[in-house]
DNA sequence: CTGGCGAAGATTGTCGGCAATACTAGCGAC
DNA sequence: GTCGCTAGTATTGCCGACAATCTTCGCCAG
């Protein structure tokens, strides 16, 4: 499970086990290459991705359990449209680990922790100061998963990865608001010098305004969303084909 | 998404998918029929369970994204033995949790839900009384439950069902420890009254304290576990720690 | 023209068999 | 006596095919 280095991996090319077409179709779907509700046809996945259509259903099984896709029985997988009220849901679950794993991490950080730290918000600095915005978002992504390795918690970790896939849609919108940039950075920079300082305490309140701030925008994002497609909330049925 | 009101459901009966071996063995697993680290070989399992091997396979593959079972490559599924650290680590998170939906529940409990959790606080004093330590440990869970189920966070309930299958080898020998029920049971008292009163912060604090004695006393479990046996924390090889 | 009814198509769920791979026991050489 | 090699066995991974089920389209009565 060692996502978070992909250094060296010499048999990587070797395994052509049900994890090679499952991290594929994963991240199909994860970067929009499938819609919400897009119906996942077996047959037209074995196709697309090379493999038997055994290694798609396993595949479709690990999918189903991460709540990537949602499957009826005899009636195929679809992928899985992440309701505004789930996202808050899933948001207030990240929000309560987050928490936990920036304590942990204020209390076993070491110096070359911080060090590294310090280098992504110094990073983070130049990508704003170029208005260059997914740059930031990478970044911001790469801070909270050091934060993560830091606290060296593999059970919280995997949740928190699983989640963000899950959530990822909504997490577009939220860096499209005026002036949250700045203010994202300057709270990433109170998480990390209270990871520096080893102070837990402080380390989880900086943690829980950052991320309040986060919900919030969330919410301001999703709101925007439906504000300019309101019906986008109702249509549920038959995104695929022709009707 | 109805799994938590089983009132009206006439197709229930009809359903012979794959859940059913996937249930019936989880259920072999968690109740001990299967020792840790013993191997699950599919075609034993295919004649045990009246299934073919192919819902077998599913089953597995499921059950391994749960975290019950792990499976390498050509190699078989093994019952997955969870390590002291990795308990901690689910412990640490369930403690999260369950503060998270303690607050919640707070802000949204009806009065019915209150009357609900003082039923509970009750049959807790009556099986306390009677010296009934299984009765109150099924109590105990029913508690939580209720609580998870008023705070409505279908994301982190389901998260901690599956956290709780993983961790019950554990938590049989936490009733075990002298005083540790009667100082429980006030313990929850304190946050069945926090719910009542609708204060999400003593919710928050007075389940934090309650998990955190949990943990306390988890942590008593182990050591007089493995005082008992001390090899069994030595058996477990690679469960990739990198770095 | 509309609504129920039946057949055809499409798709999933399941089963058996075969190849690939890991484990094990036996044998021979040093 | 120990080490390395080899043949055999056990088990998993995978693929094709068939049955079960759902959806859709056409048909016919009213």
């Amino acid at each position: 499970m060692n996502n978070l280095a992909p250094s060296s991996e010499p048999e990587a090319r070797r395994v052509r086990t049900i994890v090679d077409p499952c991290d594929k179709l994963r991240e199909a779907i994860v970067s929009g290459e499938f819609q919400p509700n897009e119906r996942l046809v077996e047959a037209d996945l074995s196709i697309r991705f090379g493999a038997g259509r055994t290694a798609i259903r396993a595949a479709l099984a690990v999918l189903d359990q991460e709540g990537l896709i949602v499957r009826e029985p005899h009636r195929g997988a679809r992928v899985r449209l992440i309701s505004a009220r789930e996202a808050f849901e899933i948001e207030q679950v990240r929000n309560a680990l987050e928490r936990l794993l920036a304590r942990s991490a204020a209390t076993r950080a070491t110096g070359g922790d911080v060090a590294d730290l310090g280098e992504i918000i110094a990073a983070m600095h130049e990508r704003l100061r170029e208005n260059d915005s997914l740059g930031y978002m990478q970044l911001n992504a790469q801070l909270h998963r050091r934060i993560w390795r830091i606290s060296d918690n593999q059970v919280a970790t995997k949740m928190l990865v699983t989640l963000k896939s899950q959530s990822i849609r909504f997490q577009y919108g939220t860096i499209l608001r005026p002036g949250r940039p700045e203010q994202s950075l300057r709270e990433h920079e109170a998480i990390v010098a209270a990871i520096a300082a080893h102070d837990a305490a402080a380390c989880d309140v900086a943690m829980a305004e950052h991320l309040g701030h986060v919900l919030e925008t969330l919410q301001w994002a999703i709101d925007s969303q439906e504000r300019e497609r309101p019906w986008s909330a109702l249509r549920e049925p038959a995104v695929g084909s022709n009707s």
